[in-house]
DNA sequence: CTGTTAGCGCTTTCAC
DNA sequence: GTGAAAGCGCTAACAG
């Protein structure tokens, strides 16, 4: 015979009381640690509270303080490490202000964002942090509109007021400019990503504003845009090779649009003619080192973000202000000529 | 003068209710599709929970029916793209059966690993997904006789008893050993695992097993362990090449391991030097296609896990059996010859 | 400082 | 089929 499965039902907070000897309102107060209490009853009740394994149940307190303390996350590609490395940062800032943080991926698809808005919405959650995919949809509007306290990480919607916390990309830009000019590159291909998203659509504008200082072609041949995801890169890097206008560098505006790029080139070129071709990046992959050439890239301060976005969001739900910042990135050059 | 922020109060249940002429219960009916209801009183309360955009209380209907349709996911490195991939898998699988997922990163940390579990308790999940690290905690005890529903991913800990969902590790290895001596290799460095953390045990157990056959060197010296992350891994990548023992190829345990062994082997040996060897891997990630030479390995199939772990633990709830499962493997063989 | 009590929003009896 | 009412576990307001 098997041993039996006592389930037993959780303590509350009566049980406690009872075992303590004291009123379900004291047992309360030691338990949120918020008024005065004896230290006589303070102790008890927490002696009580541990032999029973006590804890408390989340949603009645929440549905009696009409908050949560649960933050939503919405992150619009959790396999895209930028956003899992921000992920894990503003979850442990939240921990340290007293939040637990609901994590949901849209997996850039307006739909499933507005899925998962409606979750966050049921649950109650105090706060959103959000990396849209791009318009504002009717279910965005709602929370919006419902006064929930709101924070944009990275990209933001036209006609929404919510503080963003994200990357310079205008300095991003800026430093992969500069280095195409350093290594003498005209001829450049730019694979971007969506023009409705606001990242997307800042790196190319700071990319088309910039290039002609840099001494690169505007040939618009050269450009091209993905979805931010590795295949509809590589489809876009393929258009422009489809083209057949040369070039000797490639731009990618994300991780994952670098990854698909360089897929593409190899599988066109082969792997010698691609290994003529160097490329650079923003977001910093594990692997930019072990390529050949090694890719240079923009490195944007995911975790920083993260943390920031958290504070802000924090800051809103206490009534204060809370004002978005852009965080500055810093450029790995890891051309041969910078190894030495 | 800004807009005001007009902030209103969620609709409740009660004001459908009012709105649709009808008493709290039927609205109650309606909305969670139970019970009879007639057609006229069906539409009316739709129809005014559609104007009034009514969002059901989560915590409220949680205290209620002392169940919360939400599933904990607590994952040991969401950085870790099998997990990220297994995690995004499970969400809609999870979604399929009605449930939110909770998002949870241990980090390869016990003590981050209690502290959700406590988290978990507080909210009153209705079942958990736990890869856990290595060792039972006094808290995953507390878990454990608590009789919440539990599977485990990937890892298992001695002594609980719970479905377990993952990997044929088994079937994995054995493919790494079948390459390895198609490839002639004789002299292979192990990066493993923690034996503390199952998979680590049972691939390390698992190679240890077939080398001999497979006519792999048993020299000890040519086998370290890591934490399962990268700098872990570069570590025991370090004291391998500390020993001088010659090898030929590297077997990297998962994927961080892979990454940091081959980071330490281009610092150590510099690249050409490192060229010379091949590396293959358990876990198949992006960038093998395109190191030199490229990395071949095995493939987990983490959303399928992911998706039976789900499957599984809305069983255990659901109050039927649920009996864990290996999930094959495929071999992503990269080799040169491979490539013809 | 502590006991008592109302009530958060919802589901689910129990009558009718 | 529908209305009325109890109560899930907790916090906060109010007396004492």
């Amino acid at each position: 015979m098997e041993s039996e499965e006592v389930e037993q039902r959780m303590a509350t907070i009566k049980d406690v009381a009872a075992r303590a000897g004291v009123a379900l309102g004291t047992a309360s107060r030691v338990l949120s640690g918020s008024s005065q209490t004896s230290a006589d009853s303070r102790a008890r009740v927490l002696a009580a509270a541990a032999e029973l394994g006590y804890i408390a149940n989340g949603p009645a307190r929440a549905l009696r303080r009409a908050r949560t303390d649960v933050l939503g996350l919405l992150v619009s590609d959790i396999r895209n490490p930028f956003f899992s490395e921000l992920a894990h940062a503003a979850e442990q800032e939240a921990r340290r202000h007293g939040y637990t943080v609901l994590l949901a991926n849209a997996n850039e698809d307006a739909d499933q964002a507005d899925a998962y808005l409606q979750t966050f919405a049921s649950q109650r959650i105090d706060g959103l942090l959000f990396a849209p995919q791009s318009t504002v949809s009717p279910q965005l509007a709602a929370t919006v509109a419902s006064g929930l306290p709101l924070v944009f990480l990275n990209r933001t919607i036209e006609g929404i007021d919510a503080p963003m916390y994200g990357t310079d990309n205008a300095q991003g830009v800026g430093q992969v400019l500069d280095w195409l000019r350093r290594r003498g590159h005209r001829d450049v291909a730019f694979i971007g990503g969506p023009d409705t998203i606001s990242t997307g659509a800042e790196r190319r504008a700071a990319y088309l504003a910039g290039r002609e200082q840099h001494g690169i072609s505007t040939d618009e041949g050269l450009m091209e845009a993905g979805d931010f995801l590795a295949d509809g890169a590589a489809k876009a890097m393929n258009r422009v090779l489809d083209r057949g206008v040369p070039f000797t560098a490639v731009f990618g505006a994300n991780g994952p649009t670098t990854l698909g790029a360089v897929r593409a080139l190899r599988e066109r070129l082969g792997v010698e003619q691609a290994a003529r071709i160097e490329v650079v990046s923003v977001d910093d992959l594990d692997w930019f080192e072990f390529a050949s050439p090694p890719i240079s890239a923009v490195r944007q301060d995911a975790a920083e973000i993260g943390r920031l976005g958290v504070r802000g969001v924090v800051d809103l739900i206490a009534g204060r202000e809370a004002s978005g910042q852009r965080v500055p990135t810093t450029f790995v050059d890891r051309s041969p000529q910078a190894q030495q």
